[in-house]
DNA sequence: ATATTTATTGAACGATGTTCAAGTTCTCTG
DNA sequence: CAGAGAACTTGAACATCGTTCAATAAATAT
């Protein structure tokens, strides 16, 4: 439901009706609409995990351009699953709810895919340090494909989306290289 | 009461407590909330500019450096308002309802602040090029500093968090300028 | 066959955005 | 200044949500 209507589209008596049940039956499956938001937030980020990982197997390239086919992928995933991908970023808690510790972990797991190619690029960097810099990688080009995909500015097509990051991803690398030398 | 309890914390009742008028009359300001949310948007969109209008005047650095300063303003005017500037992104207009030019007006301006520095870096390119880098460096700014101020995940300080960004815009300048030469 | 546990139901509760008929206040004119 | 007409205000009522829970049905154990 949230892949066809959006996030704001699911409603827990459609979902009822949809499955075959009464509407409080839903919450024994699912303590409220939070967690099973979260469920099937972690459902896309495996498939999400896949598609990276496809992208960094398909030949064996230089570690800048799998960086490139990883951010590449990223805006393939975001645009072939769109509402399921604006979910993923959508979604709030209540201010006093925690994020529980499976769903944060799903999370995680992501930034090995920059981890190890930026690892490859500069060795002498520190795990910590590598770190922030996948965080600020991935950052970057979410942010693209975030804005990129909004048809509520002006739209930007695809290819050209593409494109646009692909440039700014090794842009972004080589001035990171200069800046190491 | 946005910048209080944040968007979801907006409730039209305790509003018009709030200003001391009835639940309904509240209707007679605004067509919906989604109005509302839209002008307290123009509000903070407009403080934004200003902000990022000091940061281009302070000094008289180079084009690159205006554009570090660009985007540490920005982090900046994120972090010390937040929920008014989260709300500029959260707010989703229901499927069928057009965001109204207004508002994308207030939006389009502040793209002008990064043009200008980066027309002067790339004289050789056409406004419809620049206009795309420009989209393109605040949306990977944006990112960075959306997913850095998110604190559901590992809470980035925010001296580390503007460090951060300054190294990359400055990647990512040095990175377009070898790619032009 | 009966008792006990487990699962399901759907009406009801509380919140929330929005509407609107009725009441109130304001304003302009004779 | 009186009073009619316009404009505004009110708060109850409606529809839509997520969520709860006593009552009921089904499944299971004794």
């Amino acid at each position: 439901m949230i892949a066809v209507r959006g996030l704001a589209g699911l409603k827990t008596r459609d979902l009822a009706r949809e499955i075959g049940c009464a509407n409080g039956a839903v919450y024994n499956l699912v303590a409220d609409v939070d967690e099973l938001v979260l469920r099937v937030g972690s459902r896309t980020l495996r498939r999400l995990d896949e598609a990276l990982s496809a992208a960094v197997r398909a030949g064996n390239p230089s570690p800048q351009e799998t960086l490139v086919r990883i951010a590449i992928a990223y805006c393939d995933f975001a645009a072939e699953n769109l509402q399921l991908w604006r979910a993923l970023f959508e979604h709030r808690m209540e201010a006093d709810k925690a994020v529980p510790d499976w769903s944060i972990e799903d999370q995680m797991q992501l930034f090995r895919h920059i981890y190890v190619p930026l690892a490859a690029l500069f060795p002498k960097r520190g795990a910590e340090e590598l770190g922030v810099t996948a965080r600020s990688l991935f950052s970057s080009v979410h942010g693209m494909v975030a804005l990129g995909l909004e048809q509520k500015l002006v739209a930007v097509p695809l290819p050209a989306l593409r494109k646009e990051i692909a440039g700014l991803v090794r842009a972004m690398i080589d001035g990171l290289i200069a800046q190491a030398a």
